[in-house]
DNA sequence: CACCGTTGTGCAACTAGTTGCACAATGGCG
DNA sequence: CGCCATTGTGCAACTAGTTGCACAACGGTG
């Protein structure tokens, strides 16, 4: 039940089109909520069915026509609800843990290399976080409201950096001592 | 397409019936590929169909009978070939990260109390994670093929302790100086 | 003007995970 | 013996996310 909230949250930053939503998905709230523009023009419509948002006026409603959405005082009352709901986190999931966990079992000829290449995809989103810290919240200025965005972007540099420090070390201690990959059914001639 | 090889995986490591898998699950792969009996049980069957499992003999096939299950080489074969795809990282999607966008928005009430429940489920994670290493992975023996599972389960303790280190910032953030909450709509009086 | 790339909206089918429930066999207990 | 908790298997319906495609409007270019 989180992508109709993400939505909510971006148009109450600004009211936007389908389009629109999509593409400022792709670097705000699509870090930590991706969604395809398929996904959000379904849910515009939910919303917009349930009396949560409106088609702005303005705009005419045609096929191929852009249709700028507003939120609604219902749709704000149900994104507060939902912020002030208890929430588990949802438990991990992560194929690369698990195939590493399989490697320990048939083998892992070239798992190294699949290490190194998810190691560069990390450091590469550490850095567009980064450079986002950077332009947006430069050290001085600590606007109130900003805090809260200022602490989700820490969560998502956070959580790079630990990829990035345990792929490093993982790395390491893979071509480092013993035989390559821990393959129980190629070891080291 | 992970569920059938962290099944796959799970009955190389010993040949099991449906439910003792979930339990198994339960206390170790599901650690990061978590997974009801239901599932496990449309995904057994879909690996017999396929011809990458089959039921031991020895059991007997009726209703609410056990029926134990082996991995056959077809079986093998296709985690190898698994294990040594490329897959990239899945996005993050985190409810509670969303949460803290919505909240800088529509105010935030009691966020902070939401955030020390999560910190004090991921501590007990965490206590969890380094309880299995103390018992299963004592700093003497390295065992090769066990290297694999030391790192994963490295990764959960790493993974766990950048939570509660970042829960235990954002929470001294949020209480700490300035307004509780941050909340736009209640500033304090 | 005809073509084509871009912007914009959207449907349909599929895949994977969740939730709720049904029901058979077994073994212990009153 | 009849009841019931436990172990064990499984179906059905639902939910959310993914993939593939269709097609309208607009603006520029040969």
């Amino acid at each position: 039940m989180s992508l109709p909230h993400a939505i909510l949250t971006a148009l109450l930053e600004k009211p936007s089109s389908g389009l629109e939503l999509t593409r400022r998905f792709d670097r705000s709230i699509g870090y930590f909520w991706p969604s395809t523009h398929q996904q959000i023009y379904r849910e515009l419509g939910k919303l917009e069915q349930a009396g949560h948002i409106r088609v702005l006026p303005a705009a005419r409603p045609a096929r191929g026509q852009k249709k700028e959405y507003e939120v609604l005082p219902a749709g704000r009352e149900a994104l507060r609800e939902w912020v002030a709901l208890a929430e588990d986190p949802r438990p991990v999931r992560d194929p690369l843990l698990l195939r590493m966990r399989a490697a320990a079992v048939v083998g892992a000829p070239g798992l190294a290399g699949e290490l190194r290449r998810h190691l560069a995809l990390h450091r590469e989103q550490l850095a567009e976080y980064l450079e986002i810290e950077r332009r947006d919240f430069p050290p001085e200025r600590t606007a109130d409201e900003d805090r809260l965005r200022r602490l989700v972007l820490r969560g998502g540099i956070d959580l790079e950096t630990f990829w990035t420090g345990w792929l490093t070390r993982a790395i390491d201690e893979l071509d480092g001592p013993g035989p390559e990959g821990g393959s129980p059914d190629a070891p080291t001639p």
